[in-house]
DNA sequence: TTAGTACTTTAGCATATTCTGAACTACTGT
DNA sequence: ACAGTAGTTCAGAATATGCTAAAGTACTAA
C-alpha cells in the first residue's frame, strides 16, 4: 500500500528526532544560522560525530549547509519542523506536571 | 543540566514515534479503542510482537489499557499525541509536494 | 479440573545506531 | 608548494532495537 509508505517516511522524520543532540542543535539552530565548529562546542560534540548528526538532518531535509570559505554554516531549512518541536515538547511538559501531580497526590 | 534531560525525554518520545507499525496504531486507535487481536489483524502484526509495540508506548503515556475478560482494549492516552502526529505528517507531505515540484520542474 | 483463548514475557538472534580515531578533502595563508 | 584549519568520510566496536518462537499468565467455558 501507498499508505504503508506514508508511516514508513513518518517513522524516519520521528527517528531523525529521537536524538537529545539532534534536538539541541535543532533548538540552537532556531532563529540563527552557526558554524559547525560553534555548534560542536555548545553542544559538546567531536567534530566527526557531530558532523554526522548534521549529514543526516541535512538529507532529511531537516537543515541546510552553506559554505563559506573553509567554514560551513548549518541553518533551519523549514520553520514549520520547530512548530512540531515546540508541540511535542509542550505535550511532554503537560505530562511530566500531570506524573508530578500523581506523585505528590494532587487530582490534577 | 535540568535541560539536557528534557532533550533525553523529548528524544525518549520521538523513539516510540519512530516506527512505522507504531504510528499505524496511533492512527488506527485515533477516535476509539480497539483490542490487541484486532489491532494485530489490521497491522499484520504476530500477536507477541504487537504486545511489545503497545506495552512501550503504555510505558511513555501514549496509550491505556483496559482489560475486559481477557481482551485486553488500547487506546489512546492523550488526545493531544495525535496534534503532533498530525502536524508533522502535514509537514511531510508539504516536503514531499516540494520535492516531486523539484523533480517536475515547478519553482514552486 | 481441564482445555482453550487472549495476551504478555522471555531469550536469543539479526540488524541498525552511535561513537571514536584515523584518513581524507577543501580551503587559507605563507 | 607547504603547513594549518574546518569539516567530512570511513572503519570498527559497543550498544540498542526489532522480530521470532517458546513459555508463561489470566481469564472463560465445559
Amino acid at each position: 500500500m501507498v499508505e504503508d509508505q506514508i508511516y514508513v517516511y513518518h517513522a524516519e522524520m520521528c527517528k531523525v528526532l529521537s536524538h537529545p543532540k539532534r534536538l539541541e542543535a535543532i533548538n540552537t539552530l532556531r532563529d540563527k544560522e552557526m558554524s559547525v565548529g560553534e555548534l560542536g562546542e555548545r553542544l559538546g560534540l567531536a567534530p566527526a560525530n557531530l558532523s554526522q548528526h548534521l549529514a543526516m538532518m541535512r538529507d532529511r531535509h531537516i537543515l541546510v549547509s552553506r559554505k563559506e570559505g573553509n567554514v560551513v554554516y548549518y541553518r533551519i531549512a523549514n520553520p514549520r519542523i520547530l512548530e512540531a518541536f515546540d508541540l511535542l515538547r509542550e505535550i511532554l511538559f503537560e505530562q511530566i506536571r500531570q506524573d508530578a501531580a500523581l506523585i505528590h497526590g494532587r487530582t490534577g
